[in-house]
DNA sequence: CAATGATCATCG
DNA sequence: CGATGATCATTG
């Protein structure tokens, strides 16, 4: 798919192109595990479990650098008591990641954006050391029932932000006294900066 | 609602 | 103008 455009996926898909991404925020992902043939569907579970590998496109501008912050997953907020790294849903998506850039700058036409070259990509020990203590100071304080007291500046790699459809959006969470309480369901994200760094390290930028 | 796929829109 | 917090579509 290197080289191609998004519009000349589309077309032999039978797909239409949307006007922008406003209304279809997913559609470049949904395109692209299409043509590689990962199963649909909201499973919690990486895209090829066949072959152990996550899929994920990175939005990219004109000067190669990550427009976004990638999502990884939702974060459990109840029942994560003596939760380990290494059983996280976060370690498990992120082992090995097929990463798709992709052009992603606003002047350029959704159709007329092209795909870069993909690569595979598994964590070394030092970035699972990152990705690890950023994940245990997050659940901890989760844990600890202070979730609403996170906010995306923890985390040197790894973030937590609000992940819902809308913010009356509401999920069970523990509170500071250890009681139930409600609050917007959270995500994990990928630092911008991470994913350049990942990047420059396959492309030696 | 929770999970998938993410980008939008506003603020500092 | 980058990052945070909010939001969109869809499926089970």
């Amino acid at each position: 798919m290197s080289g191609h455009t998004l519009g000349e996926l589309a077309a032999s898909a039978e797909l239409e192109v949307p006007a922008n991404l406003r209304r279809a925020k997913g559609w470049v992902g949904q395109l692209l595990e299409l043509h590689l043939g990962a199963t649909a569907g909201s499973k919690p579970e990486q895209d090829f479990p066949e072959l152990g590998v996550e899929l994920k496109t990175l939005p990219i501008s004109h000067s190669g650098k990550p427009q976004e912050s990638t999502f990884v997953c939702i974060a459990p907020l109840t029942g994560i008591a003596g939760v380990r790294w290494e059983a996280s849903n976060v370690c498990n998506k992120l082992s090995c990641v097929l990463w798709i850039p992709v052009e992603a700058s606003a002047d350029i036409p959704l159709a007329q954006r092209r795909i870069a070259t993909p690569f595979l990509w598994q964590p070394t020990p030092a970035q699972i050391h990152q990705l690890r203590q950023d994940w245990e100071e997050l659940m901890e304080m989760i844990a600890l029932g202070e979730v609403e007291s996170i906010t995306a500046h923890h985390g040197e790699i790894l973030q937590l932000r609000p992940k819902a459809a809308n913010g009356q959006a509401l999920t069970h969470a523990i509170g500071r006294n250890g009681e139930m309480i409600q609050t917007r369901p959270r995500g994990f994200y990928l630092r911008s900066h991470f994913t350049y760094s990942l990047l420059r390290d396959v492309f030696t930028l």
